[in-house]
This record gives structure tokens, C-alpha cells and sequence, in this order.
DNA sequence: CGCGCTCTTGACGAACATCAAGCTCCGTGG
DNA sequence: CCACGGAGCTTGATGTTCGTCAAGAGCGCG
């Protein structure tokens, strides 16, 4: 994906697809975005795109690629609380609350286009409509956050690992990355370990199991999801916290 | 506490002096705030606010009690995500995702006050920086989110608790609602199970515990926090997330 | 007085972590 | 060409954490 040929406007693809799925997006509006940002910068998987601790003075979205964020804890465990996908700001966040809490990693190589602040700020000013699909944008983060939370309080390492796949595929679907059931996913399996927050060995079982039950199938990076229905009601799995109504805002 | 009593803006108290917190808000601003807002509801303890599924046409800030947002799963497991303080929205996310993917509930007696999403538009096209304060509202629920979300996954039931107990005590005593290591907490041990997502008999033997090591006691509705640096230790706490940092925002 | 709610306790089992080792694959350098 | 080493995947054994089931105690309330 030779993204460095690309101009500005198409690397913001996904991202305006993001919104479009939810809301209409004025020319004035998608204008005023392209002009909002900066550079575009590339980083190799395992690369820290924010640590904690630091006070951005842009924010990150994600043209291609996958990030997550995440935070160390002190014997070393790791977990992951957001996957982004292309169309996600990784830190559109930190633009208000100024100082980052947890650090933003590169889960594959991936293409970044940078906002100022300033420039956000602007937009806030002048495009009242805009914003509000900003803010929209941080609420739908925020709605991720309290699913995989109730995941983690109540379902089962199983249960989440199921759930993280339905959410990854119906993400990406509804972009146009992925259909016919399967999307890459070129990450180990510690990492997803990470995100369910279970141990690396433990996830190695869960996959074994969902491989023989014909849940799925993972390999060389991609995953295929063999029984939809069975995936979906082995993770309680309802898209509705996603938000994919088109509706105005 | 006779809030029936009291006038908009004695009970939007615990509202401003969360931003004050944070940044500066203008005269203008606050009298923009009282008049958004529109009535004033009781709830008794166990009330839902906000059902899953519906779509609000207000959003509700708590000016008085505490409330909880959860949601049921299939074999009638309870997982709160969020709990709210005076000072709180417990919806201002519906006001933009338009339908609750969860439901909000009363863990107290508490007392309510409604804001019209439409006036909240309004005040979007007039007031860029209230604005930018009102989403900051909700990056803070997103940053406690992922808190919770790290805790979950990566720390002990013990350490959860002990890092729920942090947290209450230095959001409520940044308000002033708190002070001298004690805060009045008057919910039941299930629902501290629920929003750290364990068993009731679980959470039984953890408090046990935790009493026994000196930490906390908690009788007739009052923690008293005994030994703050072992707790917060215990806990891993760090208060960062919580962005309690006056700043332009 | 009796009912229901909350808290408490004990016994048992399931889910998951940890430790340790071996495996495959692949890139690198001799 | 092969030896080497590292990263990721896999497996087995063992222990801890926590859930579930069941029962009882204390207490407020009708």
C-alpha cells in the first residue's frame, strides 16, 4: 500500500468513511479537515506513536495500519485498552485532557496524519457541527471502552476473545477493509492476549479450542471467521455500541 | 440534604467546581450552563435514570447521590462501567450517540437535573470553549474507563478495590464532598461485586481482608481509609488520569 | 412475630496464571 | 550450505484465585 503516493484526501478515506456511516459531512467540513492536517508521518510496528506521560501538541489519526494503546504495569504486565483501526484518532483525547495517561504503540508498520492543536481548536470555533463529530468520535472510544469492560468483568477469556474478533471484523466491514469473514490481523497472539487481558499461554488454549469448535481459523495473519452466528452468540456480541446509524448529530 | 430547597445554581455547585478544577469558566459560561438546564427530578435508590435502548432527549447531571452505569448480560450477571458523583453527567454521551447502549441506575437517593439536548446544541453554535469543557467532561469518563479497564484485566480483586476506594475518595474530596480519609459510600457490598466484577462472596472476603490489614473500614454506610500509602500501593494508584490540573483547555 | 435483605462462612470446583521445556520457523552470519 | 539464535507458538504440570452452592446469622420493617 504505497502510502507515501497518496495525497492527503485519500489517506483521510477511512476516516471519512468513519463519520459518513454515522452522520452527513458538509465539502466545507471535509475541507476544513484536510486543512487541519499536518504531516504525515510512518512508524514500524512496535514503535511508540505517544507515551505516557508526554502532553502532545497534535493529535494522531490512523490512515493505515493498526495502533493500540496501552499502559505497563509495574511487575511488567501489559494491557491494552483500544485497538485502532484506519479512521481512528489514537489521541484525539489529549487534545482536551493535555496530558497522556497511558502511551499509544504500533501494533503493525502504519501511516499517520498529524492535527495541531491549534488547528483543532480553530475547527472548534468555526465549525460547530464539525466538532460535535469530533466529540462524537472520543464518545464512540468511549463506548468501546465500557464494552470491553463489561467483558472483562463478566464474560469469559473465551467469551472475550470471541467478542474481540465480531467487534474487529464488523469495524472493519463497515469501513470497506474486510468482508467474506475475514480480516488480517498480523499482530501475535501476546498481543491479543493483552487486549482480553488474559497471559500469553492461556490465549494460546482459547485459540486451540475456538480452531477445533470451527470458530475461526488464524493463520499467517489472517483471520477467517468460520461460524458468524456461533461467534456472535458465544460473545453476547451486539453491534448496537458501535453506533453505525447514520442519523444527524 | 433539602435540595428541594435549593436554587439551580446551588445545585450545579458540584458541576462548577468540577471544571474549576480543570479551567477557568467564565461568568458568561455558567449562566449559559443554568440556563440549559431545565428540571429537577428525584430518584430513589434502585431507580433506573436511563434505560438501555432508549434515546434521551435530555441529558441528566447528578447534583445530589450517586449513580451507576451498567448493563445485564444474558445469565443476569451485573457489570457497572461508571459510577457517578455529584458534579457528573451520566448521559451527556447520549446527547451525541443519541441511543444508550446501557443503562443508568440510582445507587442512592439522588437528585437530578435535566438538560434538553436541543439547548445543548445551541449551546455547542454559541459557546465554542463551554463546549470544549463539556466534551473534556467526557474524555474524563473515557480516561476513568480505561482506568478501570487496566485494573480489570491486570490487577488482583483486592488491588481492584483498593483502587476503587482511591478513586472515590479523591474525586469526592477534590469536590470538597470528602475529607479526612472517610467518605460516606451507602450501597451494598454487591454493588461494589459489580463494579469491580466479582462475586458477592467474593467482595465479602476481600473487605474482610482489607479490614483485617488495617486499609479501610466500612460500616453503616462510612469507609474511613486507615493507612492512605498502603492502599494507594496495594492499588497501584495514580491519580493522573483524573486530570485534576487547572489548564487552558 | 415473621419475612426479606444483607452479610458471613465453609466446602468444592472451574478458570486461569505461572513455570518450565520443547517446538517450528525464519533470518543472519560464518 | 549449514550452524546458530531469537521470536513466536505449543504443551504439560502445578498452584492460586475466584466462582458457585449451600447454609446460617443479624437486622430492619411491616
Amino acid at each position: 500500500m504505497a502510502s507515501e503516493t497518496k495525497s492527503v484526501e485519500e489517506l483521510l478515506q477511512p476516516f471519512f468513511r468513519k463519520i459518513l456511516l454515522r452522520d452527513e459531512l458538509g465539502i466545507e467540513e471535509q475541507r476544513a479537515i484536510a486543512a487541519a492536517a499536518d504531516q504525515r508521518v510512518r512508524f514500524a510496528a512496535g514503535d511508540d506513536l505517544v507515551v505516557e506521560g508526554s502532553r502532545p501538541v497534535h493529535s494522531m489519526l490512523v490512515a493505515d495500519g493498526f495502533t493500540c494503546r496501552y499502559r505497563l504495569l509495574s511487575g511488567g504486565e501489559r494491557q491494552l485498552t483500544a485497538i485502532h483501526l484506519p479512521g481512528d484518532f489514537v489521541d484525539l483525547h489529549s487534545f482536551l485532557l493535555k496530558q497522556m495517561d497511558h502511551s499509544v504503540g504500533a501494533m503493525t508498520e502504519c501511516t499517520i496524519i498529524t492535527f495541531p492543536h491549534e488547528r483543532l481548536v480553530r475547527v472548534t470555533e468555526r465549525f460547530p457541527h464539525l466538532t460535535r463529530l469530533l466529540w462524537l468520535l472520543t464518545l464512540l472510544d468511549g463506548s468501546i471502552h465500557r464494552e470491553w469492560l463489561i467483558g472483562m468483568g463478566r464474560l469469559s477469556a473465551p467469551q472475550r476473545t470471541a467478542h474481540l474478533f465480531c467487534e474487529l471484523y464488523t469495524r472493519l466491514s463497515a469501513l470497506g477493509l474486510a468482508s467474506d469473514l475475514q480480516f488480517s490481523l498480523p499482530v501475535t497472539q501476546a498481543e491479543v492476549a493483552d487486549a482480553v487481558g488474559i497471559s500469553a499461554v492461556h490465549i494460546n488454549r482459547v485459540l486451540q479450542e475456538m480452531r477445533q469448535r470451527s470458530l475461526i481459523s488464524w493463520d499467517g495473519g489472517l483471520v477467517r471467521i468460520l461460524d458468524w452466528d456461533a461467534l456472535v452468540e458465544a460473545a453476547e456480541f451486539d453491534d448496537l455500541y458501535l453506533h453505525l446509524i447514520q442519523e444527524p448529530r
